[in-house]
DNA sequence: TTGCTCCTCACGTCACGTGAGGTGGC
DNA sequence: TTGCTCCTCACGTCACGTGAGGTGGC
């Protein structure tokens, strides 16, 4: 893609080299950007979340457009802030409706709440994490003293929880 | 608990109103510190986790001593983190042998280290999250240049995935 | 020919969740 | 008696993962 430069129209294009519209992603590319596997985004796709995912005409493998791919990313954020496929699935619904601002925008929200109170929780626990190593490494070097601090914080973050 | 106060002893005291061991925790407490469900306490102890929880020895209900507890919220802590259970049952088997602080310290280390990645992943979803509502904000407003910059920002979070 | 990526389809797996049927103290 | 929490055990479910068997361009 780098050193392709001087195209500043908006249209898919074909690369000369691959014969790919410039942009679409294969499926481990998309799988990549997106943090899903490559059976995990087969499996979307033959749920329905995905919608048709277009196919390279010559080898009917799957080609990742840009408006494809912006779904699955917005997919990706919604699974690893805890949605569920079900969840997932009304969010794809209202996509398909004309009139679901003020829902998508609920549902939007709600999910960046839902996300900022995760990543919370998961901040107390990764101060255990790295309590419990420094625990381990005090008494690694048999240094009682710093054992007994590294107690002590484990203590003060467990209260936390 | 509150309000019993006074109590500086360290040993295993029984409460004269429950008859239960102060300290000691049910399966629904213990789910609500730990975050893990009832049915997932009753399973990890079926396969192995948990070594023997103590029973209360009228009703033969579970009750979670400190120690254990405290194994519980170290798993917690793992698990969040992105540990299978597999990796779950290798940390309960270094902790069973007596010359395994080394792996301990590294274990617990590695995963900080891969629970502090993910909380950065999960900041950029969030800005991804709360990116997408303002969209659908202007979108719900009508307003068309709040919607322009919304997507200028929503396309600047995607390249930082 | 070898190696690589992709395909479909069926079955397997992981980590629980659920529900039936039952107990024991206020 | 009712309501509540807890129990065991079997089966169900969710969200994929894996593997067999095959294709198509360098």
């Amino acid at each position: 893609l780098a050193g392709v430069g001087g195209c500043v129209c908006r249209a898919p294009i074909m690369d000369c080299q691959t014969g790919r519209m410039i942009g679409d992603l294969t499926i481990r590319e998309m799988a990549q950007r997106s943090g899903f596997s490559e059976p995990t985004l087969r499996y979307y796709e033959k749920i329905g979340l995905l919608g048709a995912v277009p196919r390279d005409r010559d080898s009917g493998y799957r080609r990742y457009d840009s408006a494809t791919a912006e779904r699955v990313e917005a997919l990706a954020c919604l699974r690893s802030s805890g949605m569920s496929v079900t969840g997932m699935r009304r969010y794809v619904d209202l996509l398909a409706r004309p009139d679901a601002a003020e829902e998508l925008r609920q549902l939007f929200a709600d999910h960046a709440d839902r996300l900022a109170a995760q990543i919370e929780r998961l901040q107390v626990r990764h101060e255990y994490l790295s309590a419990k190593a420094g625990l381990w490494d005090a008494r690694v070097r048999h240094d009682a003293e710093a054992e007994a601090n590294a107690v002590t914080r484990v203590k003060e973050v467990l209260d936390r929880f």
